[in-house]
Order: C-alpha cells, then structure tokens, then sequence
DNA sequence: TCTGCTGATTGACTCAGGTCAAACCGCGCC
DNA sequence: GGCGCGGTTTGACCTGAGTCAATCAGCAGA
C-alpha cells in the first residue's frame, strides 16, 4: 500500500553516513530508536561486567538493528559501522503508533523480531555444538547467502570485518579463524586473498558447515 | 487496566495440565499461539539438520515461550513439560488485533520478545567466552535469581531438568557438568543432592560466575 | 525381593583449539 | 624510499573439556 509506504517514510530520518569505526548507538544509552543499514555493514557488539568485548552480529543493507533496546529503555548492546556505512533511524515510539493504525506493519514488524530471535538461536547451536570448522564455514554460507538476497555475488565477496571480530563473533581466537582459512584454500574450498573471499566449492563447504564432510 | 485486562483474559485458552514430557508444540507445525507458563516448568529446544537436540532454553512460571514461531508462521523449535505443567495458550492472531487496540499491550508485547533477543545475546557470550564452571555458575544464578522473582527460595531448589539437558543447553557434556556439580560441593558452594540444589555461598558462585575468582 | 533400565558420577586418556611467540604483510605517513 | 603499526599468518606447545568405559543410585515392574 502506496499511502502506507509514505506514512512510514515519512518517520524514517535520514543522516550523515557514518565513517569506518563510528558508533551508531552505544550499550547503556537511552533507547530512541531501531536503525536500518543502507549502505555498507554494521558491526553489534556488547561489553560483559568484566569487560571484555562480545561481537552479537554483523547487519548488511536491509537488516534492522537495535531491537534488543526496547524492553528496558536503554540499548543492551552497541553498534558501529565496519565501513562508510549510511544508516537510517527509525523512532520507535513513533513507530509504535503507525503500527497501531496499520495492521500489517505491526505484524511485519513482529516477524522481524521474531527473526532475529529465531536466528540467535541457531546461532546458539553453532557456539555449544559445532566445531572451528563448521564455524567459520557457516558464517561464509551466512553472508554468501544475504550478498544473494541482495543480488550481488554469492561466490565472491570482501569481508568488511576483521579476524578478530569473526574469531569473537564465533567464540574462536584470531590464530584460529586464520589457520581455518588457511586450511579452506588448501583444501580448494576457498580462495583467500586477505578479505577477499572467493567460494570456490560451495557444496563442500556446505558439507562442512553441517558436519557432512568425510575428508 | 481491568477492563484491558478482562479482554487479555478472555483469548487465553487453558487446557488441561501437561504430564512430564508432553509436547506444548513442535518444530515446523504451523504456529498460532504463544503460550505461559503457569506452574511447572517447559524446556524449548530445536532439532538441527543433522539430528541433534539443542535445548534453546528453559521456561517457569510467568514466563512467555514459542515466539520463535512469528517470523515464518510455522514454529522454529518445540517445547516439552519437564515436569506436570499447566500452560496458557494466547492465539496469536487475536493477541495482534488486541494490540491494535491497546497501545500498552503492544508495547509490552514488544518489550517481552526484546527482552527474549537480550537474553539469547547474553546467552552468546557466554557460550562463548565462558568456561565450565562459568556457565553452570551461570545457570544456577539465573535460576535462582528468576525463583526469588516467583518469591521462591533463591538458595534452595530443585532442578527440573537432566544433567544432560543442562549439558546440551550450556554447551558441554554430561560428564562436564556432573563434574562440575562435584566440585563446587567440595569447594562448599553448592549442597547438590541429585536434583535438589542449596546454594550455600552466593558470593562464591557469583564470583565464579563473572570470571573473578581467584580460588 | 530381585531384575532391568535410565540417569548420574568418577576415572583414565585424548585432542581441538587456546596460548605464547615470532614473523610477515599492507598501508599511511614522513 | 624507509618507518611504524595494526592486522594476519604460522609454528610449537599446553590445557580444558570431550570421549570412552566402568560403576553406582534410584525407581518401576514382575
């Protein structure tokens, strides 16, 4: 619906684009809004009592971050750019009320949250279950997948974030996702040119990623 | 509100109380319902691709499971009594056409699946991060903490689950967590009698807990 | 009471991934 | 070009938790 569309451009406010390394909203912070990536990618990430740094998830264009701010008012974890990222905010208060007179965006945005609660726990399976292997090969399935959806290649791509946040995404060390690397281009799987990656063999990789491969 | 309340109270549907291991609702059926937990106590997990179990998480009294299911309108996991249960189901279709007409129930429908996306994050890390200990020191002060909400005995209890449903929900196995169980005994943290658990130092196992002990 | 079964505990051994250390690479800057 | 610095790679070694196996405890049913 054309008029619903509006209506809910219209609340979307647009910024300055955010630099490499630049926070789009800090943990602890008072809750205001949810943010859509536009351009570039976003790293979320929060910061235990003991303070060392836990990586929550990486968003591309199209994906909504900052959900996890709505039950107690304050954001729960941080965010920033991983790139010259642009990013739109969208009030959540404001969006509380078009999705009282609109139904369908209610729902919508149900399914959203939803989604993001869904794939935590998939990704809950990956931390307790799986090895360093199956890790990284998933988080490579993951983004080859949403370069899909966005119609850009899924066999070749950069990565815009580092070993290290992989490594402290996938709870594995640095020296870990690097020899993983190192062992996938050996093996053909991938080519690995620093952050460019190229899926060489995606059906091997898929093997790996659900504990199938019989190397 | 109580006329709000009244009209909360009469989409609920109960049912009759579920016996210990009866199913609440499964992977991949159609989702209609979210459903509380009134007395007892539910576990929800998923089966992967490959034929594991993972316990995703376990439910109490007052607390909300299966929303999960929204995003794809089919549910992501299923859910059993671990012990007789008796649990409330809240068709969803009609709790969203009540959110349509009181902005609170909206809101606070939004704060409960935010606050579900906060605790898996929370959850992440300490998959990943966390030692053994750590994350059974964890669980228990999670339980704990949640039973002296429900104005029950923070320091004594009994747990509902298997050794082996704590195992597959922390990421470890059986063998670990009875180990683990042992040796806070011996330390003097824990009195463990099969299931019945007394915290005997809190400080302790808080201490173990946030990686600050130096025992 | 005995028997069988499921879950819990304990011990001995192994190994995937962590730790520590050293090099290496790319890139901006003087 | 040369220098510094952050990120990446590689190697050698170590350890926490997994694996395998045996035993034990609690409980239902004959």
């Amino acid at each position: 619906d054309i008029a619903q569309v509006e209506q809910l451009d219209r609340i979307i406010q647009r910024s300055r684009p955010r630099q490499k390394g630049e926070p789009i909203y800090r943990q602890d912070e008072d809750f205001q809004s949810v943010y859509a990536v536009r351009s570039g990618s976003v790293k979320g990430y929060s910061i235990t009592d003991n303070g060392q740094e836990q990586v929550t998830g990486f968003y591309f264009p199209g994906e909504i971050l900052g959900m996890d701010g709505i039950a107690k008012n304050h954001h729960a974890s941080s965010a920033r750019a991983l790139e010259t990222s642009s990013i739109c905010e969208i009030p959540f208060d404001k969006l509380g009320e078009l999705s009282q007179r609109i139904p369908s965006l209610q729902k919508h945005f149900f399914q959203l949250m939803s989604q993001e609660i869904a794939e935590d726990q998939q990704l809950l399976t990956l931390l307790s279950k799986n090895t360093a292997d199956q890790r990284v090969a998933a988080l490579l399935l993951s983004i080859s997948a949403r370069n899909k959806r966005r119609k850009l290649s899924a066999a070749n791509f950069r990565l815009p974030m580092s070993r290290t946040d992989i490594g402290n995404y996938l709870g594995l060390t640095v020296e870990t996702v690097s020899r993983v690397f190192s062992r996938f281009q050996k093996l053909g799987v991938l080519g690995v040119d620093n952050k460019e990656i190229t899926i060489i063999d995606i059906e091997s990789l898929r093997a790996v990623a659900d504990g199938s491969d019989i190397v």
